[in-house]
RNA sequence: GGACGGGUGGGUGAGUGGCUAAAACCAGCAGACUGUAAAUCUGCCGCUCCUUGCGGGCUACGGAGGUUCGAAUCCUCCCCCGUCCA
């Protein structure tokens, strides 16, 4: 495939939006110089562990880079940890993780590509397994790829370092993880290997790796983590703080709205496609008062959504929005339940048994405190008999974002 | 292999025989105020039953036994983790 690149400094500026760290900058404009002179484009990967197969809006960031470097002509090869995630990735403060079965795995495999195609060029984009090569590993092969680092150089890791300090515990197969992902890379022979932040010790080493077995090493390009709802910790699934990139728009546009103001930019430079310059342009507004700081929300919310539902869900969600919380009224489109006639059951079994709460405890605590309604309007005895005994239709509210429409047939 | 320290609710972490469903803090939930933001205030925050009461029952402090009227707290064995020594 051959293909005509930009003007090097044109792609640089590019692929450098909303980056944290490039190793090195200046290998990279090498490399990019080469390949324009060569015709010959980057092979760029990006590796993941297909251990949770819901992604959500921070597994896009860097995946939103990978695009990037796919649009300027590059491969970009999407690995999937399939052997690797045998092992578990010990960044962070990670408990051990159970074996994935390779059923589990293909099936979160094939889910996860669904996802991430709602982002990548499904035809430019080479996807590969760490099985092909790992797979075929001997244990003398893997000694000898110990062989080429150190335990000193491995314990400089902050995760290892702290879990040390704090008397965590550490086993000695998760610092066999970062040699053997470095083993994709050596075997992908990539020029460019992207990551998020945290992962920054893995890709060195796998840079470093790859010069062992006589390689170039690759460029490390890091990106931000993008910081969960809560606006303090990194979104993850396990924290709860989170936007599923295959939630619902209403669900997600609400979501959005939940962010702390501040947060905003962090989301309009790391999943958006907004220049620099165009942000920085909205900020101010919003800082001299032109701007008030939810419309500027409303617009990220409508943009990010218009990229996984498309722009006409993405105006839904906003008018919903709008109509729901900004002018309280019942929102247009509820989700319907139905259910067989019976018994009249109590309120607060009803929630239970509608899963809009956990258990009848919850079920009475939310009640007693004012968080549920009926047809628009606050019933606060638990206990309160719900027609479910006949034909009829009646709308529940459930704290201050679950609705549900229950009609009774 | 040895010596010592440790394992408490989603997290951190108090608690050394009854007053402990277990302090405090964080997280979470609801209400008020708002822009479903932030901040603040109030309440809740194991499950369950009803006669909704500072009510009853059940479950819970790594695991299994035991002592005791009564155990997160004492004893025995086991499992797990860390530190130091080898």
């Amino acid at each position: 495939m051959s293909e005509t690149f930009k003007p090097v400094e044109e792609q640089l500026a590019y692929l450098k939006k909303g980056t944290a760290e490039i190793i090195r900058e200046d290998e990279l404009k090498t490399k990019l110089a080469e390949s324009l002179k060569t015709g010959k484009p980057l092979r760029v990967y990006l590796g993941v562990d297909p251990t949770a197969p819901d992604l959500h809006l921070g597994h896009t960031v860097v995946l939103r880079k990978l695009k990037h470097f796919q649009d300027m002509g590059h491969t970009a090869v999407f690995l999937i940890g399939d052997f690797s995630a045998m092992i578990g990735d010990p960044t962070g403060v990670s408990e051990t993780r159970p074996p994935l079965t390779r059923e589990q795995v293909d099936a979160n495999a094939k889910t996860y590509l669904d996802q991430v195609f709602k982002i990548l060029d499904p035809k430019k984009t080479e996807v590969r397994y760490n099985s092909e090569w790992l797979g075929k590993l001997t244990a003398v092969d893997v000694v000898r790829l110990c062989s080429h680092y150190r335990l000193a150089r491995m314990l400089e890791r902050e995760d290892f370092r702290t879990r040390l300090n704090e008397g965590h515990p550490i086993s000695v197969h998760e610092l066999l993880y970062p040699l053997l992902t470095a083993f994709d890379a050596v075997s992908l022979k990539s020029d460019v290997e992207l990551g998020a932040t945290e992962q920054k010790f893995n890709l060195l080493v796998h840079r470093e790796i790859q010069r062992e077995y006589g390689l170039p090493g690759q460029v490390v390009l890091t990106m931000p983590i993008l910081v969960g709802l809560d606006g303090s910790r990194k979104m993850s699934k396990s924290l709860g703080n989170y936007i599923g990139i295959t939630e619902a728009p209403t669900e997600m546009f609400g979501k959005m709205m939940s962010i702390p103001d501040e947060l905003m930019w962090s989301y309009y430079e790391l999943i958006t496609d907004r220049t620099p310059a165009e942000i920085t342009a909205l900020k101010s507004e919003v800082t001299n008062g032109k701007l008030h700081p939810m419309d500027a929300k409303m617009r990220l919310a409508t943009e990010v959504i218009a990229d996984f539902h498309g722009q006409d869900a993405a105006n839904k969600a906003a008018e919903h929005f709008q109509r729901v919380f900004r002018d309280r009224q019942a929102p247009t489109e509820i989700p319907v339940v139905k259910l067989k006639q019976g018994e009249a059951k109590q309120l607060n079994a009803l929630l239970v048994e509608l899963k809009l709460v956990d258990s009848k405890s919850e079920a009475d605590r939310l009640i007693k405190q004012g968080g549920a309604e009926v047809d628009g309007a606050r019933v606060d005895d638990p206990r309160k008999s719900m027609p479910t005994d006949k034909a009829g239709e009646f709308t529940l509210r459930a704290g201050k974002k679950k609705f549900l429409k229950v009609v009774v047939e």
